[in-house]
DNA sequence: TGTAATAGTTGTATCTTTGTAACCATTATG
DNA sequence: CATAATGGTTACAAAGATACAACTATTACA
């Protein structure tokens, strides 16, 4: 019944929906078991990893993550010496959190025991798709910073007073 | 400092890692304001589009979902037509649900809602590039359902009367 | 038949995330 | 200079998800 005929963002779409369960089901498990970080501050030090110095409100655009959150989960960040706080010079208010030498060593840990864990999964694929996976994976990233990657805004930039 | 060389499942797992955010960003957002479903109902009607018909365990599985939380949200999912539950003919202890004709057609309008949204992020990309990213989030699709796809169980299913 | 295992439900406590609103400090703008 | 806008923080309420524990019903097994 009903043709269904896809266009080519409806397809990209239903491929990016169905991917959400499968990653959490990948490591979001991991992730609850492996370490004593919360999955919104695993992300953080994903941003972080990359960029090294990001802005709270960064962060907050770069995770669509509401500023409040943020703080909350830099506090506790801090608190284990992950990141550090640094004012910035040009611009008072913003406050610019830094990933400590301890913050980097610790997250490429746990990105190393969840590479432990999923080696067992994914060397059920042959060598090509293994080879695949990599190459695909890398452009779904690099297509998506392009897509998504924008300012785009963080929920609490609300002012609008009346 | 400390030389990173990358092993190819370190690779995947970086990208991986980088890719939650960017969908989340891309349409949990859409999700939460477009829908009076929540994402985990969302991810439920995701599967059951699928395959139509899927015993509790069975969604429990796929989406790493607690039973207890499966529960909650059929019976969500029932109030608002669009699932049912259909008794099992040979094993009388399995509830299998089913999606219904309105589930469907509502799942697809939500679909083609949030593929409108996301139409004006994607056209920033070259008609090449979209080629592309249909082509690997297909292929990512399909690998770590080949790698996670499997039963691996969920919780609540622990039954080790001492 | 008795016991263990499986499928599912109910309930509760806790954690995580989101959404607001109010507030301070600083910068930008008229 | 007055005011608006931005960057951050604090606090609180509500939604969503997870983890347990206990329980029923049914099936599998010895």
């Amino acid at each position: 019944m009903t043709e269904i005929k896809q266009t080519t963002i409806e397809t990209v779409v239903d491929n990016l929906m169905y991917l959400q369960p499968l990653l959490s089901k990948s490591f979001s498990k991991q992730m609850r078991t492996k370490t004593n970080l919360n999955p919104g501050s695993l992300f953080i030090m994903g941003v972080l990893s990359v960029h090294k110095t990001l802005s709270m409100s960064d962060i907050g655009r770069k995770l669509s993550m509401p500023k409040p959150h943020v703080t909350v989960l830099i506090d506790k960040l801090i608190e284990e010496e992950m990141v550090e706080r640094i004012a910035d010079l040009s611009d008072r208010r913003i406050v610019n959190i830094h990933i400590t030498e301890k913050g980097i060593t610790q997250f490429q840990n746990i990105k190393q025991e969840i590479s432990e864990e999923m080696r067992q999964q994914l060397q059920q694929l042959t060598k090509e798709q293994l080879t695949t996976l990599v190459t695909a994976t890398q452009q779904v990233r690099e297509l998506l910073i392009i897509s998504f990657g924008k300012p785009s805004g963080c929920p609490n930039t609300k002012n609008q007073a009346s």
